[in-house]
RNA sequence: GUGGCUGUAGCUCAGUUGGCAGAGCACAAGGUUGUGGUCCUUGGAGUCGCGGGUUCGAGCCCCGUCAGCCACCCCA
């Protein structure tokens, strides 16, 4: 019989990660609230038609990585959300907390997303993403407002070597006008770029400007630049997001060639890399989607926000050898010397759990020796010790594993000896 | 989806021209009545990823398959 293991591209988070990823989502949390995001949690499939209308048709998620089926012959195809955004849309429409133009409304979700992909280094098929999404707000402010937040969350988490580029395609009608001037440049040299660029020139030909193919990068050398084809609405925008990083003192560049896999961003777009993450260095990255609100079914409702890869932060912090704070509060381990010692432990570490006090204990007899060779591997940080001349006397032993000190005490005394030192 | 590398104990890995399955760490018990970290002794633990083939005999050679890693692609 073969063994099960965990299907391709899954991972599973050990007790012994567990704190780090705790941590990462506490510092998300703390970081949104405090720039005035609320949680939003939506389920982890929707039907398959909104991402295609609002991810977008060609793009490479959307046509090949998803998670689509029929859970039943007779129902509808659902598909697992490969991305955050297209799922806060949707609820915040449904529900109606952009009923009307003007509503603004401040996000922010932890969770997975699914995208079937050959595994690699920092890309998995399960992921888990932080992400946040500001909708009501057309100002360059609520750009830079999430950009900060992002850079604030990372700068929390303790990461390094962050780098912060952003780009501005314009809006629909700038990028529309962009796309063809790209593809009249770019349709005579169609002979000397990539295979997956030729394909690209006609389903999606911005993204030939994020190709790493050296041929790719040579035939767009000499191609038009979006920043010449931006409307003056949308470089009066960008010019505004650049002021206003400077402003903050946020580190960032302004790169050309940026583009990003959803076809719902317009004008500003971002991405973070970080080091330590080999090819897959991007931890995060977000834009603006003026237009997604109303392509989804709701009133017009101008939006911004990103996602960042929890993942891809925890191999950040991993290989820039970041410590993660471990549990504070103190571990007592009761041990007993004796059947009437462990019966009798039992009912005192129901009584500290019950005011508070972290406690644990073997369960099945072991010679004392063992049950100190198990509270030391546990780290606690106290031993009560408990044998025949103990409970006659009425008293337990309190030994502290760091000193070695041991002292004789009442139970009464006990909980306040473990909180105040 | 494409290419390259790798799968042996819980972990890290050795295993010679094909000839009895190994080490370190970890785990468990013990080292004289009830005390941890160091040390010593002993012990348990494996379908050598899985399935075929060649051979008297396969962890080792051949084919297939699955998984991991790295890169492309894509992106978090």
């Amino acid at each position: 019989m073969a063994q099960i293991k965990a299907p391709r591209g899954t991972a599973d988070v050990l007790p012994s990660d567990s704190p780090k990823w705790q941590f990462i989502e506490q510092t998300a949390r703390e970081v949104a609230e405090l720039y005035h995001f609320s949680e939003i949690r939506t389920p982890i499939y929707e039907a398959t038609e909104l991402f295609h209308r609002g991810v977008g048709e060609t793009t490479d998620i959307v046509q090949k990585e998803t998670f689509t089926f029929r859970p039943r012959p007779e129902s509808e195809m659902i598909t697992l959300r490969p991305e955050g955004t297209a799922g806060v849309v949707r609820a915040v429409i449904e529900h109606g907390l952009i009923a009307q133009e003007g509503s603004r409304v401040k996000v922010y979700y932890i969770g997975p997303n699914f995208r079937y992909e050959r595994p690699q280094k920092g890309r998995l098929r399960i992921h888990h993403q932080f992400g946040v999404e500001a909708f009501g707000i057309p100002a360059p402010e609520q750009d830079v407002e999430c950009i900060l937040l992002q850079m604030e969350f990372y700068r929390r988490c303790g990461v390094k070597e962050l780098a912060l580029r952003i780009n501005s395609l314009g809006d629909a009608e700038s990028k529309a006008r962009y796309r063809d001037a790209l593809v009249a440049y770019l349709t005579p040299r169609k002979d000397s770029l990539s295979e997956d660029s030729q394909r690209r020139l006609v389903e999606n030909p911005l993204r030939i400007l994020d190709s790493k193919d050296p041929r790719d990068k040579e035939a767009c050398a000499g191609a038009p630049a979006a920043g010449d084809y931006l409307s003056d609405r949308s470089r009066a925008h960008f010019e505004r997001v650049k002021e206003l990083l400077a402003d903050a003192e946020a580190d960032f560049v302004v790169d050309g060639n940026l583009v990003r896999g959803f076809d719902y961003y317009s004008d500003t777009l971002w991405e973070v890399t970080a080091g330590g993450l080999g090819a897959q260095n991007a931890i995060g990255g977000g834009g603006r989607y003026d237009n997604l609100v109303e392509s989804l079914g709701g009133r017009p409702t101008p939006g911004v926000g990103f996602g960042s890869g929890i993942e891809r932060l925890l191999i950040a912090l991993e290989a820039q050898k970041v410590a993660i704070a471990q549990r504070c509060r103190p571990l007592v381990w009761l041990i007993s010397i004796g059947d009437a010692a462990r019966q009798h432990n039992w009912k005192l570490m129901r009584q500290l759990r019950e005011q508070g006090v972290m406690a644990d204990m073997d369960l099945s007899p072991r010679s004392p020796k063992s049950q100190f060779k198990v509270a030391d591997r546990e780290k606690a940080d106290w031993c009560i010790v408990v044998g025949d001349s103990e409970i006659s006397a009425g008293q337990v032993k309190l030994k502290n594993m760091a000193t070695g000190e041991e002292q004789t005490v009442t139970p009464a005394e006990l909980v306040s000896r473990l909180t105040t030192k």
